[in-house]
DNA sequence: TATTTATATTGCAATATTACGATATTGTTT
DNA sequence: AAACAATATCGTAATATTGCAATATAAATA
């Protein structure tokens, strides 16, 4: 079908798993790596930094606002986008259960 | 064209974005979840846990196993999967990266 | 060896994602 | 106000993902 049923899994399974997704393509994490690397943020720095067309990039950079992991907000004629430590506080907590478990788990079956 | 332009980016953008992408599904997470919840792993099990159907969830296998998230191997006619720390060692320095990042900075122009 | 149990693969329909040209919008500068 | 600069949106083509029924495979057991 390709219409993922999230009706029957939880909100936060729902949550994760959007964060997630919108980490997953380059651009987007060339867009995160680049945001951290210049400790700021105009747009037009960031569409000359990625190998894509403008419209591209502003759709890859709407799906980061989306998911809460980049904000943005006008300064002068450009917009300045930084990450959002909203959705990056979210997925950081899952990640360290699974990296606690990972540490501590000695009885392995695999 | 739903094509991603992999060969523009690094090869190191390109795995990160494969891990997230990999965990960017709420069945994936419910499977990530459920082998950390008990600490063992019969497929079985993971296909009466989650709302879809056998050959559904074995593709979601499959693609957590690609990514090197998971790894199985036989144990009598049943399947044992369980976390594989490759994958997550690899997302987890992207994540460590970002969240020191966020947690020092200080001069936020957002 | 026939049957059962557990998991994988195939094939396909429905929907989502990626990318970009063309165009619209919004704020700045002359 | 007109021209310019930066960014967003629209429309669309190509490809990817999701989900499942049907079927295949592989190991265990009767």
């Amino acid at each position: 079908m390709g219409t993922t049923k999230t009706a029957n899994f939880t909100e936060e399974q729902n949550e994760l798993a959007t964060l997630a997704k919108a980490i997953g393509h380059p651009a987007r994490i060339a867009i995160i790596q680049h945001l951290i690397k210049v400790n700021s943020c105009i747009c037009g720095d960031i569409v000359n930094e990625l190998p894509l067309a403008q419209p591209t990039v502003s759709q890859h950079l709407k799906e980061l606002k989306n998911a809460g992991l980049i904000k943005g907000n006008f300064e002068g004629n450009a917009i300045c986008y930084c990450l959002d430590e909203n959705g990056f506080s979210k997925i950081k907590d899952f990640f360290q259960i699974v990296n606690s478990y990972l540490e501590n788990k000695k009885n392995q079956c695999c």
